[in-house]
DNA sequence: ATTATTAATGAAAATGGTTATCATTATCAT
DNA sequence: ATGATAATGATAACCATTTTCATTAATAAT
């Protein structure tokens, strides 16, 4: 479904309001397979669309996370990162990351077994500390070929 | 080894001069078996010991995790928690944290499936991406008790 | 023990990511 | 077309962490 409203009628559910910055960031994350930050969310589209803001930014991405279109992850600097959800490659993976020059790898290796393991825990965990699990991170990190 | 000086001998490895503030904030990690912020760490020492910095507790921790004596993860809601390497509970855990009170639970679960998964996992990312895999994060996430 | 060297400290300011405020703008039901 | 109000964006605030730099104090040399 190509077009200027791409995504109108899935996000609809969700908000009351359909706006031009909302469909740009959806856009601009469905196409970029890498993860984003916030500020680079904000550079990319500042140059296509100069009016945009920064706040606006942060509060779509909100929006769009609890809206389970997209993922946010923290990377080892502290800072979030976003990637969106595709319908695709819906593959599990996690994250591999470069603690020297921020390099993230995603992999899917293993996945079936992580699965596994990881209902099982959620179940228990679930049952043992009367919590509503909501979901986990999973990330392993290092230093990539380049700065080690 | 108990005493004004329990950790200088094994601390001296890595630093060339022992210091209160070090002593100090080795001691209240090793005591207390909650994870602490820096904040928390700073305001409890700040009682006992007035002339205590905010900068030397980040320091010290930043020392701490590289020295390996501590481990440093994130907590959901942007700031660093550390805790204590116990030798005695060397179980490896990971956390469960509850993302509206912020309350955080040790688990053990599993470990050793977890354990096998992880080796398993660390060797095969490190020799498919030529990574250094120093660590990993696993946590789950969700609603605890009294917040669902 | 005294002194010199310099690692370590701590107060204050800076940084950087994220959030709150609020007047203005723009979507959409009518 | 119009009005109600959701959404925006500029600005300031916030908060954890880091940097700067003059001062203090741990250790080595004397």
């Amino acid at each position: 479904m190509p077009g200027p409203h791409k995504w109108r009628h899935r996000f609809r559910a969700h908000v009351s309001r359909w706006t031009a910055p909302r469909e740009a960031i959806l856009d601009l994350l469905s196409q970029s397979s890498k993860h984003m930050s916030a500020k680079e969310i904000y550079a990319t589209l500042y140059r296509m669309y100069p009016g945009i803001g920064l706040t606006t930014v942060y509060r779509t991405l909100d929006l769009l996370v609890r809206a389970g279109f997209i993922n946010r992850f923290t990377s080892g600097d502290g800072q979030n990162m976003y990637e969106f959800k595709s319908e695709e490659k819906k593959e599990h993976h996690h994250h591999l990351t470069c603690i020297q020059c921020g390099k993230i790898i995603d992999y899917s290796d293993f996945v079936e077994e992580e699965l596994e393991l990881i209902k099982k825990t959620e179940e228990t965990l679930a049952k043992k500390h009367n919590f509503n699990v909501l979901g986990h991170n999973i990330e392993f990190y290092g230093l990539c070929s380049k700065c080690k």
